[in-house]
DNA sequence: TTGTACGCGTTATCAC
DNA sequence: GTGATAACGCGTACAA
């Protein structure tokens, strides 16, 4: 049962003011050597703790974070990054935490670059964003440090020298996790496509990672007779995303199974079949279209990149950072979530 | 760009001073009824919310909150709670929250409920306990209502209209989750074992729910021509637990699968194996042994009820009920974590 | 019915 | 070098 001492027992303890115990905890001088010897020694025996929450009250500052993300009617897997934002705003709000959001439109490089530089002109102690233009996100990673301010990152990798913070999947992992599903899923022998659909920006690096972790895994495991076809897929001119898929299907109708490794798997499972035999599908992240097809039964497994999480540990992260000094690690990596039709349900907000 | 407005600027506004306002937030009367009305009003325009921080700082009481939980030496599936327990202490420690441990050996009835009545003597104004033995814990609740003691249960259900607060897993849906892994897994026929592994105490109800889970999947899902059987095994006179099993394969060679219901899937894992072709595992948790097999390939798949989660969240909706009148719900279902050789690194502690 | 003053623990300023 | 004191926002006892 211990007590919390505080600058006052200390300075009771030792015979002096509270103003020498300050003096000394943050060793502003004009103390004499002895009696900051011994209020240490104090210190130290009682195990004194500054308490955080006086400590808050007395400050008072405000610290602004801005965020940077892509725009609401983009992407639906950004979706539940805005409840993180609102629950961490809601949780420190009174603790003098302001969250800026800053939108920029995923289609548009230049948006990103320029809505990025308006969001830490403000002067921000932090700043957060989804690098997802990584040439515009170091640019703007640099902006920062000149400033003194914090760089986080979330989802996609930058290079790391230049951010002081990074959260997401270990994305070579994740490539073997869906081999690993697709392992148990197919027969002997086996027809197997990496399909990396992306309908508008470029993100090689991210999808070359999973599609080498998928690889190595099958190099690995060799017990099975697997063929693995990779393909890139984009909107071809004159036909919509749907046609091009269709397309895809029909030239690709021996396939056994594909890895779908952009959140758009539900568009391979949508639409009539080609074959008599439907591909099996491994996709990544809950996004509503993918969920109806899961619970269907048209796709098999979803990995699950938790977007919330991430938004909400950068964010928390910074934050206790600067209220309560707490160190915050360079890097967290999430799981990486494995869902299939029975428990998709409970990762859902 | 909100202030945070405080209890001075609202009694600023209105004309009148802090302690009006405070009266009428706290409805102590002795307030006119049109200066009540003014002051409601500016509160809510400018929709002020009591500091949480400052009320703390005034407040200064202690919350004491007692834990019940099995002994260090017994089921390894405990270890995490205890880092659960410290996490919680570090971070509201300085909010007045102090937790008493207290610990029961899972192999005696009575040290249950002995320790557990020693628990709550001390009238903390929270308890958490994992339930272990229903009717003892039904005793304990009982008397904690008597007293005003807020009830918390993790991972054991109990009757649920004697505790406060419960957080778990949905058992008869992970029962359904083992099903969906082992249909992928087994051929288009298959003989599976449902095997309750109970070397010491009783937990009846929580095996018949993954049980239930279990069959009904494989009821609604008929493609494939599955035959069930269903085991219990405990540690026969004179042998060991393990020649208990040894024994069980022997007699049960023909099983494609087997779903170990606890956590001691390790135990079939083991040893020489009787058949040559090895049965299919699925088990519960991630304990040391359990991981070592599925590293080798010889647990297939393992489903992760996080018991360090459990704690961890049972002890903050406690706590920040008492400190920030956060409500808590009642229950709390927690995600059916479903783990392979390939992801399993990210769950450990 | 209303206003004032004090204290929670910390920090910072000011006077000795 | 050191101690006394004000202030952060809130709750409350007490004075008016």
């Amino acid at each position: 049962m211990k007590k919390n001492y505080t600058i006052k027992d200390i300075a009771r303890i030792v015979g002096v003011s509270k103003g020498t115990v300050d003096r000394v905890i943050h060793q502003r001088g004009r103390v004499s050597q002895e009696t900051a010897e011994k209020v240490k020694a104090v210190m130290a025996q009682f195990e004194y703790r500054p308490n955080p929450i006086a400590k808050r009250l007395k400050k008072n500052t405000i610290y602004n974070i801005s965020i940077l993300l892509p725009q609401k009617n983009s992407d639906p897997y950004w979706l539940p990054c805005f409840a993180a934002i609102e629950q961490v705003e809601r949780e420190y709000g009174h603790f003098g935490i302001k969250l800026n959001r800053y939108y920029f439109d995923p289609e548009v490089t230049a948006s990103f670059l320029s809505v990025g530089l308006e969001a830490i002109a403000s002067k921000p102690v932090a700043f957060l964003m989804v690098p997802l233009f990584f040439r515009e996100a170091e640019i703007i990673a640099e902006k920062c440090k000149e400033t003194n301010i914090k760089v986080a990152t979330f989802n996609n990798y930058v290079n790391q020298s230049k951010v002081d913070f990074f959260i997401g999947q270990d994305l070579y992992q994740s490539g073997r996790v869906a081999a690993s599903l697709f392992y148990i899923l197919i027969k002997e022998k086996a027809n197997l496509a990496i399909l990396h659909i992306d309908e508008s920006f470029q993100n090689a690096s991210h999808m070359q990672e999973k599609e080498r972790g998928f690889i190595d895994y099958f190099e690995i495991n060799k017990s099975k007779e697997v063929k693995i076809h990779i393909h890139h897929l984009k909107k071809e001119d004159g036909f919509s995303i749907e046609e091009t898929i269709t397309n895809f299907k029909r030239k690709n109708a021996y396939l056994d199974g594909i890895f779908v490794t952009t959140s758009k798997a539900y568009l391979l499972a949508n639409g009539g079949r080609v074959s008599s035999t439907k591909p099996i599908l491994v996709g990544y992240d809950l996004v509503e279209k993918n969920i109806a097809h899961l619970k269907e039964g048209n796709i098999s497994f979803l990995i699950h990149q938790d977007p919330k999480k991430q938004v909400y540990l950068s964010l928390t992260s910074l934050v206790e950072y600067f209220l309560f000094d707490n160190p915050f690690r360079k890097q967290l990596l999430l799981p990486i979530d494995i869902i299939n039709a029975e428990n998709y349900s409970y990762y859902l907000a």
